[in-house]
RNA sequence: GGCUAUAUAGCUCAGUUGGUUAGAGCACAGCAUUCAUAAUGCUGGGGUCCCUGGUUCAAGUCCAGGUAUAGCCA
């Protein structure tokens, strides 16, 4: 057994201008997973977060809010809190940038860059609103594109023609904040001198720190030189005064990380044995961890280290970027409803359903992950419900009739030692955070499982009298393999792992405890552990989240940066007459059967129809075609379905498509496929 | 525009340094089974490996050029 290891772990920090939804989410549950199996493992590890607080955007929010910006982010912190809880994620602790302790660390590794000669001050002239009285960031300046001239483009980037400027560069530039036309204006700026750390960068980069494709994109920042960063702002701004200049304050980048640090000596203060120095100085022995997504790599794997090395801390070990969550393949959403709060999620699904999915795509790499529904519910309920549990729920009934205790002897030496010779190779596979493939294994020695049961059929046994002590020690054998798989799940799922203690009437189920077997042991009432994903549930989910949706519009929300049109929307709008074939093959029309057709009672129009789509699936469908058509005869007809269009609740119920007719008003035919075509043909 | 990635079965994804007939899970079909939360087991159908060209005895894999998608450009 390898030595116990010191390690802290972060996931990025949330900002506190917006509530958390399933892409912070798929970051937290990476990390949590990661830092759980490491206390399965018996290492001492922490997990800490927090809110990152500072900047004009907080400032405006709680402006908008009508509240100081304390009142404020204090309120995100609590739901941020409460929604981490919800999704099981392990904090040691959450907690925020606007802290004492963060405010000490920023001053104090500001100090020690200054000392370094790592500071500079430079004059810089920014585009200023003379009516507010505030320095305008490059995205709160907009006007007309210089290159394209297509009207109200942000100041660094036009969304049109892709081109990017200065914001003084901009025809007729507005001031986000009050439309007011900005002015020239001059300031003194402190930068932290990067290009001094070239070479330590190049080498830190390249030290098995970041992954190698991360590595790649970075060594183009470093082949082509770096830059001075700026980290100053002017007042007002909600941040940190910089010692010595008054009406400067830390720029949000330069204290987020930091917080890190805050978050951790927050902790310490309150937990005996627990050293801040033993995990962040140089020459600590403790390894240091942060899990971000590849939108922040340059602030932790460039900046970041280099303050560090420059305040004489330690530099991370490891730099874990992941890429983005998309839903059903398209970036989240609001209007499908696909941008999907925590906490709209939690008040519909288990958090485990979503944990459990993550695992099973999340990899070592970058690539986004998509969350497509249907996969995801059919996915959670064959591998965690049919298959997983369902290898205790079979056995449990037979050992509870023969007396609740488990055989002492093992009926499949080999078959044990087969799942348990897998430990190694699966904590190395979370190690490498390759979730998905140890999700992978897990999931071939569940099946081994249930094979073995299936070909000893201990329900036959059961008949004969003389054969029940070979039932136990079948049964017995299934739940020796359940209770393996389950400490190979724990990570994943936590609050599982909880309820299989219960019923195997153990202290835990750990990583550490797979050296021993409950042989003779006595186990509790098998209960239900875990219920199947309904569809409707999901759907209640989307319908839900689109509410959200309204409330939220106009609200940023910096992670996901879920608004902004893609190339392929731009094309659409710039085209009124004629769409692009994409478009076009995104509408899925498939043959549908009427099974059924019904008037609706207090609808003047409606029809109500059950239609046979194919793979034994069916669709309630609402059609205004009551004026024109009788329900017998459209009974065993087949009709053109657009099978992808979003549900819609109705006042009647749940309208899940729409049939496609000619024409409107009096004269209105629904279109039909040869009653030959099998219901769910797919139509192009 | 430059750069970093991605593209393999209906869906979600594996495919190591080129090497038999390209795999898994889900979904689907048939059979078996009835202990289990309508669960399980066996069998099967299903592929222009994005496109074009090249290197090679041999390319999903290497090279060049495209296309599409995502992201980054302090």
């Amino acid at each position: 057994m390898s030595a116990k290891r010191k390690i802290l772990v972060t996931s990025a920090l949330p900002y506190a201008n917006g509530q958390l939804h399933l892409g912070h989410l798929m970051e937290q549950i990476q990390t949590d997973i990661w830092v759980r199996f490491q206390k399965s493992m018996g290492h001492e590890c922490m997990y800490v977060c927090a809110d990152d607080t500072h900047g004009t955007a907080v400032m405006l929010r709680a402006e908008k809010e009508g509240k100081s910006p304390e009142a404020w982010i204090e309120k995100m912190n609590a739901d941020h809190k409460a929604d981490s809880e919800g999704f099981l994620i392990g904090h040691d602790n959450y907690y925020s940038t606007h802290s004492n302790e963060n405010q000490h660390y920023a001053e104090l590794i500001y100090s020690r860059l200054k000392e370094n000669g790592h500071i500079k001050v430079k004059t810089i002239r920014q585009l200023y609103d003379p009516e507010k009285e505030i320095f305008l960031a490059d995205r709160f300046v907009k006007g007309t594109c210089p290159k394209c001239k297509s009207e109200d483009q942000y100041g660094d980037a036009c969304e049109v023609c892709s081109a990017t400027y200065e914001p003084n560069e901009l025809i007729n530039p507005k001031s986000a904040y009050t439309g007011a036309t900005p002015i020239e204006k001059e300031s003194e700026h402190f930068f932290f001198d990067l290009p001094q750390f070239q070479t330590m960068l190049q080498e830190w980069t390249r030290s098995g720190t970041l992954q190698d494709s991360v590595a790649n994109k970075l060594s183009e920042w470093l082949d082509s030189g770096l830059q001075a960063w700026d980290i100053s702002r002017d007042a007002p701004y909600f941040g940190f005064e910089i010692p010595g200049a008054p009406g400067k304050y830390f720029y949000v980048w330069l204290d987020a990380p930091i917080g890190y640090m805050a978050s951790f000596k927050n902790l310490c203060d309150r937990t005996d044995g627990l050293n801040f120095d033993d995990y962040w100085s140089k020459d600590s022995d403790a390894e240091l961890y942060h899990f971000i997504g590849k939108d922040i790599i340059n602030f932790h794997a460039l900046f970041w280290p280099a303050m560090l090395t420059s305040a004489e801390f330690k530099t991370p070990d490891g730099v874990f970027a992941h890429g983005y969550i998309t839903v059903n393949g398209e970036k989240m959403s609001k209007s499908r409803g696909t941008f999907i709060m925590a906490s709209t999620y939690l008040k519909h699904l288990s958090p485990e359903y979503l944990r459990y999915y993550y695992a099973a795509k999340l990899g070592y790499g970058v690539e986004d992950i998509d969350l497509n529904l249907t996969d995801f519910a059919q996915r959670v309920n064959t591998d965690l419900v049919n298959k997983f549990v369902n290898i205790a729920s079979r056995c449990a009934g037979f050992i509870k009739k023969g007396g609740g205790k488990l055989s002492d002897n093992i009926a499949e030496p080999e078959l044990l030692d087969e799942v348990l010779g897998s430990k190694n190779l699966i904590a190395s596979l979370y190690e490498s955070r390759e979730f998905s493939k140890a999700v992978r294994e897990i999931m071939r020695l569940v099946d081994k499982a249930n094979e073995y049961i299936q070909a000893k059929e201990p329900w036959a046994l059961a008949k004969d009298e003389s054969k029940a002590q070979e039932v136990q020690d079948i049964c017995s054998m299934g739940i020796h393999l359940f209770r393996a798989l389950s400490i190979y799940l724990g990570p994943v799922l936590p609050a599982l792992n909880e309820k299989v203690r219960a019923f195997l009437n153990v202290d835990s189920l750990d990583f550490t405890d797979l050296d021993t077997t409950l042989t003779g042991h006595a186990i509790n009432k098998f209960k239900p552990l875990l219920t199947r994903i309904d569809m409707k549930q999901i759907d209640a989910l989307l319908e839900e989240s689109k509410g959200d949706a309204a409330r939220e519009s106009g609200k940023k929300a910096p992670a996901a940066k879920p608004e902004k049109p893609s190339k392929s929307a731009k094309t659409t709008k710039s085209e009124s007459e004629t769409i692009e074939f994409g478009d076009f093959a995104k509408v899925d029309l498939r043959i549908a059967r009427v099974i059924k057709a019904d008037h609706v009672e207090g609808a003047d129009k409606l029809l109500q129809l059950q239609l046979d789509v194919g793979n034994g699936e069916t669709r309630q469908v609402f059609s205004g075609i009551k004026s024109h058509y009788q329900p017998e005869d459209l009974i065993g007809k087949n009709l053109v379905l657009v099978y992808n269009l979003a549900p819609r609740k109705m006042r009647f119920g749940l309208s899940e498509g729409m049939v496609l007719a000619a024409g409107e008003g009096k004269n209105l035919w629904i279109m039909e496929g040869a009653d030959d075509i099998p219901p769910g043909t797919k139509i192009s």
